[in-house]
DNA sequence: GCGACAG
DNA sequence: ATCTTGTCGC
């Protein structure tokens, strides 16, 4: 695409190009193989209750034990390199215990609401790997820092990979008529309500997530979406389950992974110059 | 009107 | 996204 064809940035963006066309019949594709309710053979793990005694069949079903969490970061200094990062943890002690990463030179550009096409790929190379070799820790479900919407990172890779996903974000966005101030309304409406997260559905009824206090003492709520194969509800309770600090431990692993790993990128490049 | 609009 | 030290507070 050469002179006369660039995308018009100064005025209403009502103009796609062809990939983005493109993406968008691919976005429509996956979307109809989106699974948005429970669909694994994993029970959630008994918190305390540890019954020696009796153990019956029931209780020998396969118990979520493996979380996973992905993250592309990116170095400043140097456009051309970027890290694809997985990490696992064990839901029981919240420990790593299988990582990797792989360098990746990011070759599709980001456009807003098609990030999947960017970072899915590179991501989905990874847990291939893993599985690929018969990682005994290959994750059963996985959290990814994204912010509600429609049909986003979480739930794109979760498609590809067939793999159980879970959207996280840090913040909302102002979509379908949910606002900062409407959510504020919302939390105070349901103040004694027992539960400590909010559902949030919007002007068009569609059921966007739910906000989160994700710590005792945090104010400041996360934000939880379907990705694939998990329904809101155990989405929440998964979530519950990781959260040490406001960010689920996954997510907070592999983020502090990729600042030690870009750290030590930049320190690599500044001694070869 | 301006900014923001996943990274 | 990426860039950042110390510092305040529980």
């Amino acid at each position: 695409m050469y002179g006369g064809e660039e995308e018009d940035t100064t005025s209403a963006s009502t103009s796609t190009s062809d990939t983005t066309q493109d993406w968008i019949t691919i976005q429509d594709s996956l979307k109809k193989r989106l699974i948005t309710e429970d669909d694994f053979a994993w029970k959630l793990p008994q918190h305390g209750i540890k019954s020696s005694s009796s153990v019956t069949f029931a209780e020998q079903e396969e118990v979520l034990k493996y979380v996973g969490g992905v993250d592309v970061s990116y170095s400043k200094e140097e456009p051309s390199v970027a890290f694809a990062i997985l990490v696992v943890l064990d839901v029981e002690s919240l420990q790593v215990v299988y990582h990797d990463f792989s360098l990746v030179t990011p070759t599709v550009p980001y456009i807003p609401g098609f990030l999947a096409f960017r970072e899915a790929p590179i991501l989905l190379q990874l847990l291939e790997k893993m599985k690929d070799s018969s990682s005994s820790f290959y994750p059963q479900v996985s959290p990814l820092l994204v912010p509600l919407l429609g049909f986003g990172l979480a739930c794109h890779l979760g498609v590809l990979a067939d793999l159980p996903t879970i959207g996280i974000g840090k913040n909302l966005h102002h979509v379908d008529g949910l606002t900062h101030t409407g959510l504020r309304q919302l939390i105070e409406s349901k103040e004694n309500s027992g539960e400590d997260f909010v559902t949030l559905i919007g002007r068009s009824g569609f059921i966007w997530g739910a906000a989160m206090r994700s710590t005792e003492g945090s104010v400041k709520p996360i934000f939880i979406s379907i990705g694939h194969r998990v329904s809101l509800g155990t989405a929440i309770k998964v979530v519950k389950l990781t959260c040490k600090y406001r960010v689920p431990e996954p997510i907070r692993q592999v983020r502090l992974l990729a600042s030690e790993i870009l750290k030590l990128n930049s320190i690599f490049n500044g001694l070869s110059r």
